[in-house]
DNA sequence: ACTATGCCCTGGGTGC
DNA sequence: TGCACCCAGGGCATAG
């Protein structure tokens, strides 16, 4: 499950692989055309042959690679996609969807096992995210956006973290994650937290994307970095996956509800409504 | 404008 | 061993 601090790690391992080569080849694999959403696969392979990418860039989930023509290919590897930069002679994987080749002896190989990642060519980034509001690591997520956004949602909290409208690149591992370091249980509905708690989950929600960005991602299942390594996270995590474990701060074993269809990890302790 | 639900997809796990 | 079933979940469409 690609989230914010894994998306960025690949964002950094690739820019120098990536930045300044020119595609050669792009073949989307059969079972792979779904990911093409603005264009045919013919089409997106088409467009994409014979230009230089200028740039890679990141907004919440979304990778963002700035071409040579003006235009952006934004990528999304939603839960089991991955980015991984090899030589070009190597061999498909069995999930491998599409395959990039670069104009100095290496590719890009795209794989995903549930063929949810997408593919945008666009003018505009936006226009391929219309519904995603400001990255939780960017200086426009603040604490009074927060506040403003959870005033006017009765949701469960965790909910509104998963809302990528209010904060981008949150997903399920640190939407736990932050209500854990806030102290804060995830049924809360969103608009009965104070303006202090507001904060404090806040600071939560940018210090559990910083810590997982700090070991490269957290590898539970498929998440790969540009290079085809795992993160280190995941078994740094405070409470996502942790269900009836004791709870490092308390000893009380971490509880596992179900919110808005997602598994949801918590402190019955330490968090408080 | 907000909220709830279902869909997409496939491998791994469980129970019979 | 085989089979049916459920679960994982990000983003979007749809309906209320």
């Amino acid at each position: 499950m690609p989230e914010l601090p894994e998306v960025e790690t690949i964002r950094r391992d690739l820019t120098p692989l990536l930045v300044g080569r020119r595609i050669t080849h792009v073949a989307i694999q059969p079972g792979g055309e779904r990911l093409a959403i603005t264009h045919s696969p013919w089409a997106l392979e088409a467009a994409l042959t014979g230009r230089r990418i200028e740039g890679l860039e990141r907004h919440g989930k979304y990778l963002v690679a700035r071409l040579d023509d003006g235009r952006a290919w934004v990528l999304h590897l939603r839960m089991t996609g991955s980015l991984v930069h090899v030589p070009t002679e190597a061999p498909a994987g069995r999930y491998e969807r599409a395959r990039v080749d670069l104009d100095d002896g290496t590719s890009l190989r795209f794989n995903d096992l549930r063929k949810f990642g997408t593919w945008h060519l666009v003018e505009d980034p936006a226009d391929a995210m219309p519904h995603t509001g400001p990255d939780a690591l960017g200086p426009a997520f603040t604490t009074a956006w927060l506040r403003a956004q959870l005033a006017r949602r009765s949701v469960p909290v965790k909910s509104a973290l998963l809302d990528q409208h209010i904060a981008a690149g949150v997903g399920n591992i640190y939407a736990d994650e932050a209500c854990f370091r806030a102290r804060i249980d995830p049924r809360t509905p969103a608009n009965t937290l104070g303006p202090r708690r507001v904060a404090r989950l806040h600071d939560a929600v940018v210090a559990a994307l910083e810590a997982s960005l700090a070991d490269r991602g957290s590898s539970f299942s498929d998440y790969r970095d540009g290079l085809g390594g795992e993160g280190m996270h995941h078994v740094r995590v405070r409470v996502f996956r942790r269900t009836d474990l004791p709870c490092y701060d308390c000893g009380t074993a971490i509880q596992r509800v179900r919110i808005a269809g997602r598994s949801t990890h918590y402190c019955p302790r330490c968090q408080k409504t």
